[in-house]
DNA sequence: CTGAAAGCGCTTACAG
DNA sequence: CTGAAAGCGCTTACAG
């Protein structure tokens, strides 16, 4: 067994009191006896236990964060972000997957229970009522690539400005027409806004989004191939395909060279966060930054603060800038 | 606040007792009784406090994961496997990962203060008395991809054996005489097992392996370049190279394709794991494929039979298959 | 089938 | 500067 607090008080010779409060540094206490009481902490290598503690103070110094698919690269650079401002503070971080199935909100339930002083919800399909029961609780949370309005403190990487500049690009610079897209899911707004830039980028030159070249996929590895082949099946081909992120585009690539077409030559393909694999893809990809990491460490600090301090003062919305990354497969030349 | 159990047992008109008991599905309760505290539940929406549980039962139901670099996408395989395991078993998994900093285990503490029934450390530099503390708490280690010898029960891939049928590919098959390798970190046996593998192979066809040839990268982006770079340095140029994980050998790649040489004509290119870059690079990585996704699975799997069991009977070590996966950077033909 | 009470291991006013 | 005691919210023998 491990031993406790009372083990500890034994040995040292002072009252459990006493161990508690050289343990958490607070009021003074005679430096003999602290010393004596470290090393009685010592000699019985004692670890306070966190239920506890948990229990007693109400505070876990745990941040809950939770993700949608914990095996895509793309949250783990969030996650990152998110530790290293909970280390700073001491603060520990309890990373849960969210199942896949809509509706089931598993470590919401979990972290409810008070394993957790705040929560960081990243691309989760969350309603606002679900956030404010939580809320309710006394429990902070923020929000990131999720947008459900209400005064829940959001972190959002800037879709319309990135997808924009990209859009820009395609019809300005290479005079592209035809311009298809891939559609993620609308579990958060992402994708619908990232369509919405295109759509007015093209209207702005007088042109319309051909419905038939817009089609839906999941974000996931394998969704821009199927993709990808339906808008093959459409006539005339589209000049540039537009996906709604990475991996998706890298997909598409594989697509078209399967039809022995090539990239960009017969048809340029974009994609969108310019993850690791994007710059490996052949031609390599054309495509958005995302500020991810930093997404994670801005929602680590509010989360913190609002530990803290509560809501007050907060601001309900931060939008992180994002960047045109252009490589080859929009047609540029290395 | 959150409601307590005290409320709930006042809504219904009975003791707490009996509150926990049907809370918990234990001895006979009334039915009536038992309808009457789940409606106050309802209507209080009450959630069990975990701490006061975990306090009070001294289990927690969460498996501890920890993992070394939480943003590789390699290790989130493995989180899958072992968090399917736990839903199963109505068991929550708390992610996390260990800073690299060597020497440093402060998830590692943190589990041990009870805050998980069981650990599962990935591919984490720990030594045999490190575990024995936490096994000695009573506390359940299982690890995969780590091998420390004592009878901590230890999840493997087939290292040696998957290295062996790769070199046997390359020499056997293809001819190459001049093999290079780009070993990874020694935190874990794996790196050095290949190249044991290698080596031997080697051997048995009557050749040596050049120590000019290899070369130490650390796994991670990037350093597969660098080592490629030296690698390139040596006159004469190695036929072959053979890298310890695919984001070294991608990374391999590039570095050649700089020089103005071909892969595999000039210079073929191999890796271990067969991550999803695999596909995605050109010419599509030759690999071996690891069971990552069964390695979570088994490692959860004899950690929650420890929770209930202890450490009786169970393996203490399991070794899954690895395969080779041909692809075209080794010189073979689509 | 159900309740009163002790116990899980800590923290924190309250006295002194 | 330090100790005794109540309290955090649960579970679980022990009685009945």
């Amino acid at each position: 067994m491990a031993s406790t607090i009372f083990d500890v008080a034994n040995r040292a010779g002072v009252s459990i009191s006493t161990v508690s409060r050289v343990l958490n540094g607070k009021d003074r206490v005679h430096p003999d006896t602290r010393a004596r009481v470290w090393e009685a902490v010592r000699e019985l290598s004692y670890q306070t236990n966190a239920f506890a503690h948990g229990l007693a103070t109400q505070r876990t110094h745990m941040l809950g964060f939770v993700i949608p698919q914990i095996n895509d690269p793309f949250f783990m650079e969030i996650v990152r972000g998110v530790e290293e401002q909970a280390a700073e503070s001491g603060y520990s971080l309890l990373v849960a997957s969210q199942p896949q199935q809509p509706g089931e909100h598993r470590y919401l339930q979990l972290f409810q229970r008070s394993y957790v002083d705040a929560m960081v919800l990243v691309s989760i399909d969350v309603s606002l009522p679900e956030v404010e029961q939580i809320l309710d609780r006394g429990v902070p949370v923020v929000l990131v690539q999720q947008d459900i309005g209400g005064k829940v403190p959001t972190v959002v990487a800037d879709n319309y400005g990135g997808a924009r500049a990209l859009a820009e690009h395609l019809v300005d610079l290479h005079g592209y027409r035809r311009i298809a897209y891939i559609a993620g899911t609308d579990i958060t707004p992402d994708s619908a806004l990232r369509l919405r830039a295109l759509e007015a980028m093209l209207n702005e030159h007088d042109l319309a989004l051909d419905a038939r070249y817009v089609v839906r996929g999941n974000y996931l590895r394998g969704s821009g191939r199927t993709a990808m082949r339906e808008l093959l099946a459409r006539q005339p081909w589209p000049e540039a395909v537009f996906a709604a992120n990475d991996q998706m585009a890298s997909d598409a690539i594989l697509a078209i060279r399967e039809q022995g077409l090539r990239v960009p030559e017969d048809i340029a393909v974009v994609g969108f966060d310019d993850v690791p694999l994007a710059s490996y893809v052949v031609p390599t990809l054309t495509t958005v930054r995302q500020p991810i990491y930093e997404m994670g460490v801005e929602a680590g600090r509010i989360a913190l603060r609002m530990i803290d301090a509560g809501l007050a003062g907060e601001p309900h919305r931060v939008t992180l800038p994002t960047k045109l990354v252009v490589r080859n497969s929009c047609g540029c030349v290395a």
